[in-house]
DNA sequence: GTGAACATGTAAATTGTTACATGATTAC
DNA sequence: GTAATCATGTAACAATTTACATGTTCAC
């Protein structure tokens, strides 16, 4: 899913500013698309130009903020790019990138990059947990627990065999 | 980790073709990273270039074939690299996408979209359990066990909540 | 008043995908 | 002979990140 359609997928669920896509993607999606500010922006140009969304009325005049609501064309193309999606899952992992070949790494640099990814896992976790779950769909929900699911086992195999791991790669060196 | 830095971590094991080290990443590093042959060839250029990598005498002159090797400085580059590699991962899955708007769905295509993700999963299980894994470092190893760990979770997820979904999402449907 | 968060946008640079264009080798 | 795989490379296009540039609002 790219961005433009990261956008019209927030705004089917309501209006919002541009920074707000940002959170919104962020917090909603983050287990299965991101966007950066300077991403969103140019496609919210895009899709207003092709009539997907459009801006409605600012009530704040001194904050300079612009809301943007979805058409029904914007709707209609955004159902369009969902029945065209694929099973295909891209993953990149420079955790599992460093891991591969930490026999070429410090011991420290393998050390801090467990640490991370423990981090970020626990951080993924703890978002996926915080979302509303009560208020959503059944899809939303079930893509939050299989999320929930594939983090909770990255979890315990970290946990399992994370601290051995180091050594084992240590005394593997020495070994070489 | 980019096209560039790939390639360089394929030839840190030997030399290859620009054709083999499409193989090779596909192979070894697809539960980390992806690189297509119209990033590949560009990416030997740059490296060639820089003097990561070099051409080695072609040994078959009738199939066009060149075979690049790393240079000592490709390899304190790949080292550096490894250096500042970070945690944090980032996944684009279509699959979660679909399912998160089953809602704007044709039942059909969030049928397929299950099936597809399966087959997917199950496919990134037979190749990491087809790596060999007796004639690699523990670290290699280590990120294999993580990400079949992973991929097992998802399966074993899918199994158990996939057919139920289906007609959870149907019913809410009819409800709404 | 100060720092964090809110807010928008542009631009350079890089990166990457897909399709095009071509041809050899291998296995059936 | 024919299909799959091996093999290289370019080019148009799309997408994205990071940094730049600027200003507001809110909470402490």
């Amino acid at each position: 899913m790219d961005v433009r359609t990261l956008c019209l997928g927030v705004l089917s669920f309501g209006d919002s500013s541009g920074y707000g896509l940002r959170r919104s993607i962020k917090d909603w999606f983050g287990h299965f698309g991101q966007a950066s500010l300077g991403a969103i922006y140019p496609a919210l140009a895009k899709l207003t130009a092709s009539g997907e969304i459009e801006t409605i009325d600012n009530v704040n005049a001194s904050l300079e903020k612009r809301v943007f609501r979805i058409t029904e064309s914007g709707r209609a193309k955004l159902r369009d790019h969902l029945s065209s999606l694929s099973g295909q899952e891209t993953v990149r992992s420079p955790f599992m990138a460093g891991l591969f070949f930490a026999h070429l790494m410090d011991m420290d640099d393998v050390h801090r990059l467990m640490d991370e990814r423990v981090a970020e896992l626990r951080g993924e976790q703890r978002r996926l947990r915080s979302l509303p779950m009560t208020e959503m769909t059944e899809g939303q929900r079930f893509t939050i627990r299989y999320a929930l699911a594939t983090t909770a086992a990255g979890i315990a195999f970290m946990e399992r065999e994370g601290r051995a791991i180091i050594t084992a790669i240590d005394r593997e060196r020495d070994s070489l």
